[in-house]
DNA sequence: GTCTATAAACAGATAGAC
DNA sequence: GTCTATCTGTTTATAGAC
């Protein structure tokens, strides 16, 4: 494989992730990828034999930069009320860089849940750690007691939703581009202080 | 018109509905709308011109089952700490019913957020009225300063959410369907108490 | 490896019989 | 109103020249 190779992969790689996400599988045209990278249409079926296996790929990437870092701060080794945090931040991060890929992948796997299969792995939760972790922090008195499953969905659903929701919050909520911006920065102090407000023992 | 008319009207609208939120526009196909509906392809296109014109319609008759018990609920005259709980289960009890509508309006909307135009007058919320509760409410003592914005965010994002990322969240919690069921059933109690516990002031 | 040209299949829409 | 048959445009995929 010469550089040439590598590089017109990458090139094909990059428009199809980012047409694919941005149109999902149905609205994706190979056409419109292969204008994308700025080469010819043949040369999709080239190097990625058709559409699936193209689509397969750049799922499976988008998975990557979407899951790792959940599973790995999630089941790090410190107190709730850092993790959380950390994990709110770091996510939000993520997905202000890349607005459109939690609802590609959302989507893309309620039309074919099938697709996890493959990439289960990435994905997976050791809940047994969270729930052993929220037991000891309820011994020593630092939390309410709480599901892991239902910790874990607050914490996600109040993270990733308003990058699902935009249009809509925008509509309901009578934001602008610029409100936009500033309110999902503002929900990096926010989802943390209202789960951690949630969990703290009554006094 | 007669009735028979309004009857196949009716199988045509019905299995369009089923097949375009299930599958998506870009998804959902012509001849599929005429099985589901034990019709003939012509016929759709005698009573809705054309795919566009189908979806139109299905899209503005699920907006209607989203959208007006959310703005009703939320500018009713009521607590806050009374109105939460009511929104929560009815929200839960339609998307219950409708497991599939609210992934399909969200990413509709992502691919062409000027679909809401038609329909704005259904969905806007008038913050304003939430805002000045808030505020009566804060100044009473019986609440927490919050942005409304916030508060309708996570308020919406923790009870939609799980039945968008369902296969996600069966997946990292390792879920089964009789435990997804059970979970979302939970939700009706602990999404409301996770805001109000958020939103008590500190004693 | 990259292109042009084209095949093959599909999907939306219409014509016209009944 | 409902059907069968068909047209038209689109889209994926391949053949073959360079």
């Amino acid at each position: 494989m010469t550089d040439l190779d590598q590089n017109t992969e990458q090139l094909i790689f990059r428009a199809a992730r980012k047409v694919f996400t941005l149109k999902g599988y149905n609205g994706a045209r190979m056409q419109e990828i292969a204008d994308e990278a700025g080469i010819n249409k043949a040369l999709l079926h080239y190097y990625f034999r058709n559409k699936d296996k193209l689509f397969e790929g750049v799922f499976g990437d988008v998975l990557k930069t979407l899951f790792p870092g959940l599973t790995n701060i999630l089941t790090a080794d410190l107190p709730l009320f850092e993790k959380i945090p950390l994990f709110v931040c770091q996510y939000i991060d993520i997905l202000t860089n890349n607005p459109e890929i939690a609802g590609f992948v959302l989507y893309e796997l309620r039309l074919n849940p099938q697709r996890l299969v493959g990439n289960m792995r990435d994905i997976g939760i050791d809940m047994n750690l969270i729930r052993s972790q929220i037991e000891s922090e309820v011994a020593a008195g630092i939390i309410r007691p709480v599901k892991p499953e239902h910790l874990i969905a607050n914490l996600i659903s109040m993270t990733i939703f308003p990058f699902i929701a935009r249009p809509v919050l925008m509509s309901v909520a009578g934001m602008d581009e610029v409100h936009y911006t500033k309110f999902i920065e503002e929900r990096k102090r926010i989802v943390p202080e209202t789960i951690i407000q949630s969990l703290k023992p009554i006094q």
